[in-house]
DNA sequence: AACTGAAACTAACAAGCGTTAGTTAAACTC
DNA sequence: GAGTTTAACTAACGCTTGTTAGTTTCAGTT
């Protein structure tokens, strides 16, 4: 056993101030490297770039992670599990389908507007995932299986025009996915007056 | 001079198979190139990945080709011209601006059903272009501009609802360009009954 | 004052990168 | 058949990549 600790030592640690600075130290990484990853993509950029834009030397990444592949199953996992675990609530609260989707709008303008960088991995680096590709395969899956699902009832309901629920996944989606390649441009936002706008937009169009 | 020709050397080029199959053979290549970059991106596929997929070695490639970044700029320049010249005949058109849209999206859909590959790099890779960036930028700024003149002038018209047309562009703009994420999804696709959902969704909504 | 541990450093590794030089074999032109 | 051209090849180049090993610095603890 590499680390195991004595009682004591625990309770140091949990006291030590050293130790949540390296926690946040991380997090520094993890910032830096989705701010990079967003301009350049994954594959484009390097440990020393990351370094560089720290003012470190790049094997000093090292004390606080265990690799590149590392940064980026955070960044891409820790959103994936947000959308899911937020899609879970929504879809079980007794609202009409119409109002659901209105709450995804929300849900994914919240998202984005807190994590702009993170969210361009999601969207586009995901296929270097290793070992957690599959996982984050199955979230994605499950989330756009909820999207339809609440589609298809709303489409039952007589909420929905008729037509192919797969085209009205797929238009909204777009979109959303999208909302980070927009977001930003529009510094002096209004998100709560976008997300209307949005919604308004996304649900009836835009034809008078 | 380099490559001067006399008249007769040019009328040899012309009748001459062996260099018109070199040209087909460089699109191969971009081909094969645009395949790999959509799967793993730009920057993550080598020369050699181009090579072995070719069933040649990697330095053969450059009987073709000049270099990597060139194979790029083939195929991102070559699309966004395509989009740049067929938005121009839809803007001169003397049609409402309803129905210009409605040609936006039939555009969007041929060009991205016969180029679902190079699609992908037009989305995500335009930022590794290096000399022709700057070209690639303009060409997409003045397409954007045209999309949102088109919308301003149906709001003037009360064709349209008087909404932030950017909103308007954004969302129907994120829409057509992850189409080439999802029309080869859709393998036994009817094309254009495709195309009369989706403009209905984008333009009238989704609610009954 | 001695000890501990976090977090930086220097130096280096093996592997892989895009690309070039020079060569070869086969297919065309005359 | 001799000469030319196309398009493949082998071999190698200088550089960059992610990562490791071992060392140093320094603040906090005992």
């Amino acid at each position: 056993m590499c680390y195991s600790f004595s009682v004591s030592s625990v309770i140091i640690s949990i006291t030590n101030l050293q130790l949540l600075k390296y926690d946040s130290r991380k997090d520094e990484i993890i910032q830096t490297s989705a701010i990079l990853f967003k301009k350049k993509g994954f594959s484009a950029v390097t440990m020393r770039d990351i370094a560089k834009a720290m003012g470190i030397k790049a094997a000093s990444l090292y004390n606080h992670i265990n690799s590149k592949q590392e940064i980026l199953s955070i960044i891409i996992i820790s959103l994936a599990e947000q959308f899911t675990e937020q899609m879970k609530s929504i879809k079980m609260s007794d609202k009409s389908s119409i109002d659901k989707l209105k709450q995804i709008v929300v849900l994914h303008v919240n998202i984005t507007s807190k994590n702009q960088f993170g969210m361009a991995s999601l969207n586009n680096d995901w296929m270097h995932l290793e070992a957690q590709l599959p996982y984050y395969l199955k979230l994605r899956k499950n989330y756009e299986n909820d999207f339809r699902n609440i589609i298809e009832k709303g489409i039952e309901d007589s909420e929905l025009i008729t037509q192919n629920p797969d085209v009205m996944v797929f238009s909204m989606l777009s979109t959303l996915r999208s909302l980070y390649i927009w977001l930003p441009k529009k510094e002096d936002l209004d998100i709560e007056k976008f997300t209307t706008e949005l919604s308004l937009v996304l649900i009836n169009g835009i034809n008078k």
